[in-house]
DNA sequence: TTGCGGATGTGGACAGCGTACACCAAAGAT
DNA sequence: ATCTTTGGTGTACGCTGTCCACATCCGCAA
């Protein structure tokens, strides 16, 4: 990006970059063009030559957005015992998927917001954080702890379960309650899903205040 | 509403009415201030006589919004069969709870999408959807499905999931996916988390094909 | 009955938004 | 050295929410 020259150089970037920037406090609502253009010191017509309109800018920029969420879940699932048996391992990895994803969308709702939006999940183009789902449940399958009948699509009721108190707690009702009692509600969620697949209980239920993690 | 006095003589539900109207089809964006009120007939101004701001409008269109909500899920839940066990009675009936709410969701978009905007659940003023889950699973309790250490917080698995899955087939990946795929996915959505929550199984598995009724 | 005050609706204005159209500046190819 | 393509500017239109001053009507009190 040269000094000043009458041409920006990477506007395209530059624009996806303030948008981050913007929409990590502000949300989906935050990415306008003017205020976009403004922060990088161009007209508000210049994005015009890089995305068709507002709409691809935003689409482009959570695009972004979900490499965050799965490259923290990534990070989360790293961060696990490496000690424990591999079963325990694959449901431990289990839940750091979810507890993950319900984690940033927690500490970081502004991108999580936008993360969300144009999901296009399913056989064509499957986002980062919903592959880092499906290793998971494979890994389950691998170490025996769930057939493969009971595999099939539980995609659904996992991403279903974690999104849906990823939004309660940042939406919803769970807003403006005391974080203790979220991150609570959010161990019992998850445990209750997994549960819910079939996997055998004695792998999951942990020993009252946990097996020494921050957790959620 | 007389004709064509200078005073509309019941402007703020008329905004109200014509707020639903509007957002059935086109969610909270479709709330404007100038759109509501030329479509009632008034000038813009008119409507800061009752509502501090578009928020408050929009918040007070969210609450009747809400009552649809509750209003549809009870429906379905005098549907179920009365020649049930009281057991599989109480379980129907949190499925019927359950399925009702993702029902709505994909049936009535625009109104989910405000439904869910100011929700405000918990100790102070329940919205009526919450309610119907809570007694839900009191009656659970009731009949001795669930021991009351497992009904503890229930609430949050449960809403967690179906809303989970409302937002995946309203906004998120299976939004454009074939309806009879995405029936299948919710019954086996709410199915794990019942399972989840410590239902035995023989109360929910029923026969492939179902036990004749339309779902989701 | 008159008149007055509070409630309600009008009119005009302002700033901000997305975006279409015409124009201009610079980089790259011939 | 000129021509074309790419990328940025300037101006303008219609839309939005909201503020201010003013007009109008309803109900109550004198």
């Amino acid at each position: 990006m040269r000094a000043r020259s009458y041409h920006h150089g990477d506007l395209r970037t530059a624009l996806i970059t303030a948008g981050l920037r913007a929409a990590r406090s502000g949300g989906a609502a935050a990415l306008g063009m003017r205020e976009l253009t403004r922060a990088v010191g161009v007209t508000p017509n210049a994005a015009y030559r890089h995305f068709a309109d507002r709409n691809a800018l935003v689409r482009a920029v959570a695009a972004e957005a979900q490499e965050l969420v799965a490259r923290a879940m990534h990070e989360r699932i790293t961060g696990i015992n490496p000690d424990a048996s591999p079963a325990q391992a694959a449901v431990d990895r289990l839940r750091a998927v979810g507890l993950g994803y319900i984690h940033f969308a927690r500490t970081e709702r502004g991108w999580f917001e936008l993360a969300f939006l144009t999901q296009e999940a399913g056989p064509v183009a499957a986002p980062p954080p919903y592959q880092l789902l499906v290793d998971a449940l494979d890994g389950l399958v691998a170490t025996g702890v769930l057939t493969p009948e009971r595999r099939a699509s539980a995609e659904w009721p996992c991403w279903s379960t974690v999104h849906g108190f990823a939004d309660l707690a940042t939406r919803g009702p769970l807003r403006h309650q005391d974080p203790r009692v979220v991150d609570a509600a959010a161990a019992r969620v998850v445990d209750t899903v997994i549960r819910g697949l079939g996997v055998p209980p004695a792998l999951l239920l942990r020993t009252p205040a946990d097996g020494g993690s921050e957790n959620a």
